[in-house]
RNA sequence: GGCGACGUGGCCGAGUGGUUAGGCAGAGGCCUGCAAAGCCUCGUACAGCGGUUCGAAUCCGCUCGUCGCCUCCA
């Protein structure tokens, strides 16, 4: 089992199945609006990973966290924040819910986990890691001789915000915000009123949910600085190693750039999935590969629909035996820093009905293996529609046909009989 | 400016030294009452310029271009 890593920047090797269990932790939406179809990518790329280690053995724990306090939920819903942050919360499982996957553990929120993100600060505090001042806390960067290992950012070239006198060292980031007039949810603390700073929270519910050191952290790949670098600071500044190998999905993109909240080019998960259906929209994300860039347009869409298309087009022919070592090819591209895109190009050469469910249920698309039966009042349909074309009545036979079709079924003639199946 | 990813035929997307990727779209054919599905045939691509080599999409160098991060962001 082989792995890109960004930490390490190559491609690195899985500890074998019985090694013990396999934590990875993919970092969640802050949520405050409906999450778009971007946001998708790491849940996407997170469960079937997940999903696909769970089938080669491996006991594996999957968490994905839910930011449900932060400056852009107090900006969104000014005094309603908790409430605008729990309808979110429910509209994103909800979203992801449709996606069929299930493969989550757990689903932590930051408010649920306040107290573990307190015991995390004082610690940091006690080790000097950590200072307060004004209500607020920051993380000495200072202190972290390896800061920046993961991004390839150089401290001394990381450039200066909005100056804030409280701080030590412009690199130093919050890890407890002090209260503000106009932020309605705060927590008390030895510190003051506030809450949680935006990194603070993952290492600290890492840690909570998977120990102090786990296999694989992922997300996008635009968090990897700052949020990351500052997460594997705070926890090795507690002594202990953290993620092993970090998995960053590439970003998707719409209208030329990064599909973003803040640019406006956004379609939402939601609106995506009425539109094309679940199976398009898994196909979409599977034809590029996890670390790569790909791009959101109708054009791609339509192509992922006709792929969807043609795989369940292959189970309304007869199966015919795969050529010997399919399974293996297809495992070995998996395993191999699973290349979906390999993956597919295998199947799609396949005719073998039960190799094709098997491979096909890897991605959550087992749907595309579904037969469907017609309604009986189509069955009626195409059963007189025989009779017109055994009597060469074709006139009535044609317009049988276009009645079937209006019900949105189609019509496939045999030898001697004929074939009933959902018009695509 | 710094750090990083990447540039393959109309669109996606494999392929890391020499022999067919695959899909979608398109063209022609077989089959069919007509269709649909299926099957067969058809594309000689690898950003550009140098270099290494008997031989490069694949190795080296340079150039150009795209995207991401450096600021909230999956």
């Amino acid at each position: 089992m082989r792995l890109s890593d960004t930490l390490t920047g190559s491609v690195v090797e899985l500890p074998p199945p019985s090694a013990g269990e396999i934590g990875m932790y993919f970092c969640g939406p802050t949520v405050y609006a409906r999450a778009h179809i971007g946001n998708a990518r790491p849940y996407l790329v997170g469960s079937w990973y997940a999903r696909w280690l769970r089938l080669r053995g491996y006991s594996v724990k999957l968490v994905h966290n839910i930011t449900d306090v932060d400056d852009k939920i107090f900006v969104a819903a000014p005094g309603r924040s908790g409430e605008r942050a729990d309808r979110a919360t429910a509209w994103y499982l909800d979203d992801v819910g449709r996606f069929g996957l299930d493969e989550v553990d757990e689903f932590p929120r930051v408010t649920a986990m306040i107290e573990p993100i307190k015991d995390f600060i004082a610690e940091l505090l006690e080790r000097e890691f950590a200072y307060a001042v004004g209500g607020d806390v920051y993380f000495r960067v200072s202190r972290s001789p390896e800061y920046g290992v993961l991004s390839g950012q150089r401290p001394e070239q990381v450039e200066e915000q909005e100056p804030n006198p409280r701080k030590e060292d412009p690199r130093d980031f919050a890890l407890w915000k002090a209260s503000k007039p106009e932020e309605d949810r705060s927590w008390d603390s030895l510190w003051g009123k506030g809450r949680p700073g935006w990194h603070i929270e993952c290492s600290a519910m890492a840690e909570k949910l998977l120990g102090p050191a786990f296999e694989i952290h992922g997300g996008g790949r635009d968090i990897v600085f700052p949020h990351h670098e500052n997460e594997l600071a705070q926890s090795r500044a507690r002594g202990h190693d953290f993620a092993r190998i970090w998995m960053h999905n590439g970003m998707l993109r719409f209208t030329g750039e990064k599909m973003s909240k803040s640019v406006g080019n956004v379609e939402t998960i939601m609106d995506v999935l009425d539109e094309w259906g679940r199976e398009a929209v898994l196909l979409f994300f599977l034809t590029a590969h996890w670390r790569s860039p790909i791009d959101f347009s109708a054009e791609r869409m339509a192509s992922a629909l006709a792929r969807a298309d043609g795989l369940r087009e292959s189970f309304r022919n007869p199966s015919q035996p795969a050529p010997e070592g399919s399974w293996e090819r297809f495992k070995e591209s998996l395993d191999d820093d699973f290349s979906t895109p390999e993956a597919l190009a295998l199947m799609h050469e396949w005719r073998d009905h039960e190799l094709l469910r098997r491979a096909l249920d890897v991605f959550g698309l087992a749907s595309l293996a579904e037969e469907q039966e017609a309604p009986a009042e189509v069955e009626e349909l195409a059963r007189r529609r025989q009779e017109a074309r055994v009597a060469r009545d074709f006139v009535e036979s044609d317009r049988l046909r276009a009645e079937i079709e209006a019900a949105g079924w189609e019509v496939r003639d045999e030898a001697d009989a004929y074939r009933l199946v959902p018009k695509a």
